[in-house]
DNA sequence: TTGTACGCGTTATCAC
DNA sequence: GTGATAACGCGTACAA
């Protein structure tokens, strides 16, 4: 079914029908009806294809994901979710990517093939190949996370400096001496990540300017590796008494090993971090935590590309959470002499 | 960047340049060579818009996930991710769209507008419209999931049916006698999700075969409505010594509710369940339960569908999976007299 | 309102 | 065997 069989049955030319469905010309009301009740008939809708070929978009954006092979955490998989839901609202498509190891195939034949109209790329390193590979294609994009360089790009993040150093204050507000930070994991940390390494800073800072003694770990982004992690810290740095963490997949295991180790939480152990909202919730004990409105910067994302597909010569604009922490029942005042 | 600038600069014809990309005509090696140089001098890659209006397919698939509001359980993003990695593998593209709820604008621009090759279906219901709409449409389906009528359309499947009634088995053979079965959310079941219902045809017959008793409820998908659900099952049926649940997104908030009931797993209750494997594992105790090979599927859905695009009258295939049962460590012995 | 050129890659057809 | 020409797919938008 294309527009000329529709223009046939009406009576009418091809472009009255291209008209009566744009609305770019006025169309008698008649002749409007005519091809509607055509089109309702045979159920028409306009090639895809053929408009994006004669518009040059194709109403569809590119989400570049972490490689699907190593699982998503609950925090990206929000950031899909609402990423998917903002751009159905737009009326727009979303073209799914996995990048990075052998996948490379897909985002060049998305950046190149002309498939999108703009991109939003996650997961974003310090220095990120592919974002230099999308500035220099011209392409409209925005990241979930941002570059060494902020400025050269459009994106949304969470200010997990901020974030992490607020953490730290927290403890040291409830007496807490000897911290450890808990960071993703150690591969992601090694490439250059951001928000690994930008905890990381937050962490010392904060630690430096209320003089505690802080000890970092990287973690697998699991339970298990959770709970291996805080029973290795244990061993080694007996003298901790909280834990701040980026690391929401692995809370779950750090309060197994806690518990093991005969400690409870919040009575002898504190443990804050920044995640997911209904994530922090779920655990048990709940995770007191600054709530990351994943959901909310999935929709800004897909706000900013929209901009940018519309003006792409206007400033780059950028948009950095730092909720606040929500209080739970995860930390409590440090115990005197501490744990053990 | 299109292929009559590259023709120009190397000083062929469009055709030439054409034949020399696709194969379909012999080219002269030294042409091929220096049409290769200016295509990655200009990094130059075919318009998919025009490729797709020429050859008719766009070389994508859709993925009809439930919508992104309703947040994804663990093991349908397990199918997600798989199923984009298999089709990366293929060179696919896959495109994402929400259906239900407001979003039907979504789901109608995909199959109507020919915006992708075939659809992989989720969440599939026993009465399902949008299987009755791609029928209709003619464009090549499959289903993680399948309809009352199986025979009408591909699709690969969990068989939850012998699945739970072998939980039951498991749990008769261990001595329970009084069981419950933890289901997926109320309203899923209500609109004839398929799923719940042939768990719940499953655990009828075993539980009447073995001579148990047996009861049956809805549960939110989340930790905190597990928690509440066993909290009023323990509350009204105090008999109960073990749950079958396909509700894997439950799992610890029941252990949780069990743990406040002063119920230990598997000492004095027992569960298990169907659930992807590495959320079995990562449960606290880990979850013995049936493994669905959900990446594996993920795969096999792809598989089919490139058959069925590749060749529409053929017969429609079917794989129906029934892993077994991994032991792991929270089922145990009925303790005599019950709990309490 | 209508005729028609255009966007761009593919491929059948014709020429060397 | 190799290269060039032109038609095609289909919706859009300008000129008439």
């Amino acid at each position: 079914m294309n527009i000329g069989e529709i223009a046939k049955r009406a009576g009418v030319s091809r472009s009255t029908v291209s008209y009566a469905l744009t609305g770019k010309r006025p169309v008698s009301v008649e002749t409007k009806r005519r091809i509607q009740a055509v089109i309702d008939e045979l159920g028409y809708r306009p090639n895809a294809a053929a408009r994006a070929l004669k518009e040059g978009r194709t109403r569809t954006i590119g989400l570049v994901i972490p490689p699907a092979s190593q699982r998503l955490t609950d925090m990206q998989l929000t950031f899909v979710a609402s990423v998917v839901d903002a751009a159905a609202r737009a009326d727009l498509d979303v073209l799914l990517s996995p990048s990075g190891g052998e996948h490379d195939r897909s985002f060049e034949r998305i950046v190149t093939g002309r498939r999108v109209d703009g991109v939003i790329l996650m997961e974003i390193r310090l220095e990120d190949e592919r974002v230099a590979r999308l500035r220099h294609s011209g392409l409209p994009f925005v990241g979930i996370g941002r570059t060494r360089r902020p400025e050269e790009m459009s994106w949304v993040d969470i200010d997990y400096e901020t974030l992490i150093a607020r953490c730290v204050h927290h403890l040291a507000d409830l007496g807490h001496r000897h911290v450890a930070l808990i960071n993703r994991n150690a591969e992601l940390v090694a490439v250059g990540y951001g928000p690994g390494h930008r905890a990381q800073s937050g962490f010392e800072h904060a630690v430096a300017e209320r003089g505690l003694s802080g000890v970092q770990v990287c973690c697998g982004d699991d339970a298990q590796s959770g709970q291996a992690c805080v029973e290795e810290l244990l061993a080694r740095h007996g003298e901790l008494t909280a834990i701040a963490t980026i690391n929401e997949a692995a809370v779950a295991g750090m309060y197994r090993g806690l518990s093991r180790a005969g400690l409870a939480v919040p009575r002898d152990f504190s443990i804050v971090g920044v995640a997911a909202r209904h994530w922090a919730e779920n655990l048990h004990p709940p995770l007191t935590a600054a709530d990351v409105p994943a959901d909310e910067m999935g929709a800004r994302a897909v706000e900013l590309l929209i901009q940018r597909i519309a003006d792409p010569p206007a400033p780059h604009r950028h948009h950095l959470a730092a909720p606040p922490i929500s209080l739970r029942g995860s930390t409590g005042p440090a115990r005197r002499g501490g744990p053990a």
